[in-house]
RNA sequence: CGGGCUGUAGCGCAGGGGUUUAGCGUACGUGUCUGGGGGACAUGGGGUCGGCGGUUCAAAUCCGCCCAGCCCGACCA
């Protein structure tokens, strides 16, 4: 059998980054393009992932005390138009329902018809039309707060798509709170900020700096946004998630009023915050490599593979009854961080190498081969997928029972701390101009490598140092929470500035 | 929405007005041998050449329009 010392994926990462991930997710068979322009379709191996994105967050959300609910896909125009800024931020990517039915034309082709008196839109975000609900639900003090997250799925009609990243169409979920005071609001934008903090850190494996947006990256109609930042290997800066203090505005154009025990009638301040099925973009750019996907265990699909090796039926049988032993002594050993681990023996009739690579490519974090040389010894041969040199390593049966949830913890950690290291080698402190542009810059302009990262460096707060500062093509990512006040000059300006801030290329 | 590149079998590609049935690699089916890192041999099946229209005796091939994908911009959670 032929060594072959080629990477699963072609192009590896510095080749070819963007191409690289689209081959990541087909090599993984997680999703496809569909024949709706821009929407994706989402297969097993992928949707698992969001299912148990699904589980946590939405365990998070409970034990901070909100409830589940549904609104309505179709949003009247109206309802959009009450707020301005909103308007502004959505009106260009939304999809538009103008009619209720088909009929068939002279040539026995269906048309539209039934033209609606109201046109209405796909939700791109649900703000105007929660805001319409808590209008009614409100009355009192007493009714504060409301704390409400949905499910769903929302359209907005992008130019440019990519898997998981931007898609026509994804999957999110959009919290939408409502409080009797200002203070109450702002602790809750920041509260689920350090929610999905610590889910992309703890179960993402995911190294993330919240902070807040400046204005010009502000979600529309926000008075704060939020966000959760991290870095790809392509030293990129992602948006991974949002919350936004959206203060009185839309529940002024939603008409959301409650008595005060004052007996002062005064509106609710409200909050929004989400994340989609971009934090599977994440989670593919940030740990994946040159062979395929690699999934941290709090999220992957599957936990553990069996390939079971044997030549004869009668061998099958002793391989495959060793294999469902081991499962036994797993599942005896209880449930990993409140979750079944989920164990597969692929037994097709595949040949060996080709079986192993698929699932490599899939990134699954212990893939465990058995054949009679392993019976006989009592032992197993294991591949922990975060090992960059794909050695497998022989492992005593019940040693390997025993310590499976250290050894998936210790996958864990390894990713986080792997993700980190990457992430803090590439961020620099810079207050030199030249070394800023000269860090930005490629050094191929025609095909840019893989450069840059995030420049922690001194903003005065002006928009235009910002617009200025979009020639390198960066953005300000975030304005760190945590950061420690400093004085210095403007990497743009040079005028005074008191903070540093995130500086980054973006997707 | 602008610029560039690309659409031929599941995937990757060749062919670039006429060569009787459109090829190659790989994947897929079957058989034998194999089997602990991407097998071997044999034998099969699979195609509206992205779509529509035009030029022509003849179009995968030339022309026009459209659609889709990717990259770069603009725009944007």
């Amino acid at each position: 059998m032929a060594k072959n010392n080629k990477t699963a994926i072609n192009p590896r990462r510095d080749e070819d980054y963007p191409i690289w991930y689209q081959e990541v997710i087909k090599a993984a068979d997680m999703a496809e393009n569909s024949d709706v322009r821009g929407c994706m379709v989402i297969k097993p191996w992928g949707y698992a992932i969001w299912e148990n994105m699904q589980r946590e967050l939405d365990d998070m959300f409970k034990e901070t005390g909100h409830k589940n609910a549904y609104f309505p896909l179709f949003i009247p125009l109206s309802y959009l138009q009450k707020e301005a800024d909103h308007v502004d931020g959505f009106a260009t990517e939304c999809a538009v329902v103008t009619h209720h039915k088909l009929t068939k034309n002279e040539e026995g082709t269906l048309v539209p018809d039934g033209e609606l008196d109201e046109p209405l839109i796909v939700r791109p975000t649900s703000e105007t039309i929660i805001g319409a609900s808590f209008a009614k639900w409100v009355n009192s003090y007493r009714d504060l707060p409301v704390l409400i997250n949905q499910w769903a799925n929302v359209v907005r009609w992008e130019r440019r798509t990519r898997l998981f990243l931007r898609t026509a169409e994804f999957l999110w979920q959009e919290g939408h709170t409502a409080h009797a005071t200002k203070q109450e609001a702002v602790d809750e934008t920041l509260k689920m900020l350090n929610v999905y903090r610590d889910f992309a850190e703890k179960i993402l494996a995911v190294p993330v700096i919240i902070g807040e947006k400046s204005e010009s990256e502000r979600f529309p109609g926000a008075v704060s946004t939020y966000s959760i930042e991290a870095m790809m290997q392509d030293k990129k800066a992602l948006q991974a998630g949002t919350s936004h203090f959206l203060g009185q505005k839309f529940a002024k154009a939603a008409g959301i009023k409650f008595q005060s025990k004052e007996t002062k009638e005064e509106y609710a301040w409200t909050t929004s915050w989400g994340v989609s099925t971009r934090l599977i973009g994440a989670l593919i750019m940030v740990h994946s490599d040159d062979n395929g996907l690699v999934l941290p265990p709090r999220i992957a699909s599957s936990h553990v593979v069996f390939l079971p090796i044997y030549k004869t039926d009668e061998e099958r049988e002793t391989v495959l009854a060793y294999i469902d032993d081991v499962k036994t002594g797993i599942k005896a050993h209880g449930r990993y961080h409140e979750r079944h681990l989920v164990i597969e023996t692929d037994d097709r009739d595949l040949r060996g190498g080709e079986k192993n690579w698929e699932w490599i490519k899939k990134g699954v974090p212990l893939k465990v081969e058995v054949g009679m040389r392993d019976i006989e010894k009592n032992s197993l041969a294991v591949l922990r997928r975060d090992n960059p040199e794909l050695k497998k390593e022989f492992i005593n049966k019940d040693e390997f029972i025993a310590s499976i949830h250290e050894t998936l913890d210790d996958i864990q950690n390894n990713l986080f701390e792997r993700a980190k290291a990457f992430r803090e080698d590439n961020t620099k402190i810079i207050d030199d101009t030249k070394d800023f542009d000269a860090f930005f810059t490629p050094e191929n302009k025609e095909k840019p490598e893989i450069h840059g990262g995030f420049a922690m460096s001194h903003w005065c707060g002006s928009a235009k140092c910002e617009e200025d500062l979009k020639e390198l093509k960066i953005t300000i990512r975030n304005i760190p929470l945590h950061g420690k006040p400093e004085e210095g000059k403007c990497i743009n300006c040079g005028e005074d500035s008191s903070m540093r801030v995130v500086f980054a290329k973006s997707y």
